[in-house]
RNA sequence: GCGAGAGUGGCGGAAUUGGCAGACGCGCUAGACUUAGGAUCUAGUACCAAUUUGGUGUGGGGGUUCGAGUCCCCCCUCUCGCACCA
């Protein structure tokens, strides 16, 4: 019976048995507290009160097929860790969730599958929601909303039609992007530098089509200033201010020779208009067919028909070689009647500026190059300091100089001429001073199903005819072919498309377009106060409360799309008296990137990295925490789960730390503060640790320093357990219930679970509680400081705090080391720094 | 090309105002737990020599300073953004 074999493996079984017990059981307590806080509605907030509101929002969910990957993770789960620490000291936190539902890849999907994208989105939702609530973030589910149903978009078309009031909608026929895969249309910036398709990767061809937009250049100067008011990445501000690119210049207007025609040029450089050799049209110019003369005519022909074809990208490529055609006309500049030749060229957009430039090759270097081409005139009007005006120009010079060729201006310094060459044109009605922005309005349009319809008719006897108000909304139609035919699919929609006219009551038909999914992603955080909301775009009382957000966390790729509309929407909804603050997003933090063997991680590469393998093998607080700790925020780096067996033992020693400490409370109350020369060596030890953490850790949370500030709770835990028999119960039950409101926001499952083992009664997030370090405790009587000589340290000193130089001098040359170095040579100088460091420099 | 950020042990990364570089974690090495260990605990772990100790070290080169990972100049590499913007 008592076969040695059968008895080894049985105590190895019963060993193993009983770690399995000890061990951290994650699965029944995590679902055990959020079945509890879903109960007791711990995350519901209360609205009404913004005396301590802190609005925090995360960029809400694509719900695409793909689960939540890795990345939504990041984004989502130190964000709220950061609303629970601030919800731990008193803060009233809204933080809501919904779904950025409609959109292309849904589409898509239909396309392929022939799954309807009201039913794939649907079924999306909710397995995400599952996901989401397994995360165990503070998200008020009753705030939650998605953006596909006619209760939310019925207001993207309300929007639309008040910028139609007040001529902030527009429609005009435009060259636009034209992603032949999509069958759609792209903003430009939506169209990835290498001229493909953001979505689908397919480059981008010009396609020539009537388009609504968005007015957003009316804003640009106020969507520039606004910049310096609100705490944001300055990468991100600095970005937003290259993409609205103001520049200022002056607008010169050119005589075409022999003719009554004349167009204007937009330069910053007035004070070469002397060095203009030629100008350049845009190959689409209006003026481009009306000038050219017969003989230049078939090649003019040929090369804008050539440009067609080509992508702006390419068009714009530096590596390209500069192409162009003389269009035989010649303008007249006006500064000194010359007459210069007219060439048209791809390097000049028409999307930009006037779509036409006066051509300086002395002094610009595209100017330059294109001259040495075609072997145009270079003409010097500005001389470089330390050159002569003979010497030949070997490239443009673009800086500032002394203005030479000039006629009266000669010898003017280039910025006082660029001042008084814009004052002679103005005076001589040539033209004037101009603001020019690279920012373009706001292209609306999709030829698509799934998204918001476009809230106008179109009637043979009226024009165009914006839906009234109480007809809203204009209802997306269920049955559809979306798969694309090059039009929008709701063309082919015969009872969405006929319709009768507003305003005489005869046939017309409805726009077909739908709109960006920006549109419904520049106001939404303004109706999680009230998502049901039917009497307006969003309960402006609730918004104007709880509006600006206080902490916007999503991903640095929305620099200049979302984050520009949405600060866009808000200041014309802030116009047209809705809410009452200049800018949505008082402060902004972007999570960095997770990317897998140095590639962003995505379905087609194959490298996704699911995070429910790990959230299952460990659970959501330790997958949490893991990517924290990380590293810092906002670089985010290269996965790897190498170190999350170091969180998770950080867990297990924590779990089995309160385990054994179960109902401390009960037993003893700690004081709120203790006299640290009081106690023993070890408690004063731990004492000391747990104040510079709480201290460390309220730092470092405040700034999204989550690494550091996992780190600090490490070092706490390490020094608890070291000294845990010498402390007395008052003690270990300070640090204990300290180190438990450090931890809570980190990992909120075991933060309750350890909160509730040491014998508090009621939930930690439900009755919030904080503590502030006892800042006495970190005062310490002796401190360690360097010795140097010569810079380089000889010896480690102890010295009492605060001890003046000639004590710590005294103490430093006790030192053997010190002596060794400083023997037989005679003190130079002496550096100071209390509590730092002592150097001394010998000769 | 322009703009922004980064470069620190075998690895992820720490380091208020310039003031003891390498916190914390992973990995590794050794030991303990009477036999097993993908468990736990203890100790060690930048590099080079040696016992104490000395020297070298934050991508490379120069500079400021008593003192530089940190500030200045030049260069290299990587990441992101923009790209003929007139």
């Amino acid at each position: 019976m008592l076969n040695p074999f059968y008895f080894n493996n049985f105590q190895i079984y019963f060993k193993i048995k009983m770690q399995e017990k000890m061990k951290y059981p994650f699965k029944e307590i995590e679902e055990k507290w959020r079945k509890y806080w879903e109960e007791k509605e711990v995350y519901k907030t209360n609205l009404t009160d913004a005396k301590n509101k802190l609005y925090t929002l995360v960029m809400f969910i694509y719900p695409s097929g793909a689960k939540l990957h890795i990345g939504h993770w990041y984004n989502y789960g130190p964000t709220d860790s950061w609303a629970r620490y601030k919800k731990l000291r008193g803060y009233n936190i809204f933080e809501p969730m919904g779904y950025d539902a409609f959109g292309l890849p849904a589409e898509n999907y239909a396309i392929k599958t022939g799954i309807h994208p009201y039913d794939s989105t649907m079924k999306n939702i909710e397995d995400i929601r599952k996901q989401l609530k397994r995360m165990g973030c503070m998200y008020d589910w009753n705030a939650e909303m998605m953006t596909c149903v006619p209760e939310y978009y019925k207001w993207n078309q309300w929007l639309f039609l008040q910028m139609y009031k007040k001529g902030l909608a527009y429609r005009k026929n435009a060259p636009v992007n034209w992603c032949p895969s999509c069958q759609t249309v792209l903003a430009n910036e939506q169209v990835q530098t290498d001229g493909t398709c953001e979505r689908c990767g397919t480059t981008v061809v010009h396609k020539h089509l009537t388009q609504w937009f968005l007015k957003i250049t009316d804003y640009a100067d106020e969507l520039l200033e606004g910049l310096d008011k609100i705490d944001w990445p300055e990468r991100t501000k600095a970005m937003q201010r290259n993409w609205i690119g103001k520049s200022v210049g002056t607008e010169i207007n050119f005589k075409v020779d022999s003719t009554d025609y004349s167009f204007t040029v937009f330069t910053t450089r007035p004070d070469t208009l002397f060095g203009v050799t030629y100008v350049v049209l845009a190959p689409e110019h209006e003026l481009v067919q009306k000038i050219t003369k017969e003989e230049q005519k078939e090649e003019v022909e040929k090369y804008i028909e050539k440009v067609r074809t080509l992508s702006e990208i390419e068009r714009t490529s530096t590596v390209k070689e500069k192409t162009g055609v003389f269009t035989g006309a010649y303008a007249v500049n006006p500064i000194n009647n010359e007459k210069v030749p007219i060439w048209i060229a791809d390097y000049v957009l028409s999307t930009y500026g006037t779509g036409a430039v006066m051509a300086v090759p002395g002094h610009d270097e595209r100017d330059f190059e294109f001259a040495k081409k075609f072997n145009l005139p270079i003409r010097k009007v500005i001389l470089q300091e330390g050159t002569a005006p003979e010497d030949e120009l070997t490239e443009a010079f673009t800086g500032k100089g002394t203005m030479i060729n000039s006629g009266k201006f000669s010898g003017l310094p280039s910025d006082e001429g660029k001042e008084k060459i814009t004052d002679f044109i103005e005076q001589k009605g040539f033209g004037g001073r101009k603001v020019n922005y690279r920012l373009r309005d706001w292209l609306i349009s999709r030829q698509r199903y799934w998204g918001t319809p476009i809230p106008i008719v179109y009637c043979d006897n009226c024009g165009e005819v914006p839906v009234p108000e109480d007809q809203l909304p204009v209802e997306l139609p269920y049955d559809v072919d979306f798969k694309p035919h090059g039009s929008s699919p709701l063309a082919r929609n015969e009872n969405f498309v006929n319709t009768t006219c507003p305003k005489c009551g005869g046939p017309a038909k409805r726009d077909a377009d739908t709109m960006d999914t920006f549109v419904d992603s520049s106001w939404y955080y303004l109706r999680y106060m009230n998502s049901r909301y039917s009497e307006g775009m969003f309960d402006a009382e609730l918004a104007n409360k709880w509006t600006p957000v206080d902490m916007y966390v999503g991903g640095a790729e929305h620099a200049t799309m979302h984050l520009l509309y949405a600060r866009f929407v808000h200041k014309f909804l802030r116009d047209i008296g809705l809410v009452n603050s200049d800018e949505p997003f008082a402060k902004l933090v972007h999570q960095g990137t997770i990317t897998n063997q140095g590639a962003k991680m995505s379905k087609s590469k194959g490298n996704v990295v699911n995070p429910d393998d790990f959230t299952e093998q460990y659970g959501s607080d330790v997958f949490r925490m893991y990517l924290m700790f990380m590293g810092p925020y906002e670089l985010g780096g290269d996965w790897s789960d190498k170190g999350i067996v170091g969180v998770d033992r950080f867990v297990q020693r924590i779990y089995s730390l309160f385990t054994n400490n179960r109902n401390l409370l009960k037993k003893v109350t700690p004081k709120e503060k203790y006299e640290i020369e009081k106690l023993n060596e070890a408690e004063k030890s731990v004492y000391r640790k747990t104040n510079a953490a709480l201290k460390k850790y309220q730092n470092e949370i405040e700034n999204f320093g989550f690494n550091t500030a996992v780190a600090a709770l490490m070092e706490l835990l390490n020094e608890i357990t070291k000294n845990l028999s010498e402390l007395s119960d008052g003690i270990k039950a300070y640090t204990l219930l300290r180190f438990n409101v450090m931890l809570a926001p980190l990992a909120p499952h075991l933060g309750e679970e350890c909160w509730q083992l040491l014998g508090n009664e009621v939930s930690l997030f439900e009755k919030p509680v904080w503590f502030d370090a006892d800042e006495s405790a970190l005062r310490v009587d002796t401190v360690t400081i360097a010795v140097q000589v010569n810079g380089k340290v000889r010896a480690s000193i102890n010295i009492p705090v605060d001890a003046g130089k000639e004590t710590v001098k005294e103490i430093a040359f006790q030192s053997k080391n010190v002596q060794k170095f400083t023997e037989g040579k005679t003190i130079v100088k002496e550096i100071f720094v209390k509590n730092r460091i002592y150097n001394v420099v010998v000769k």
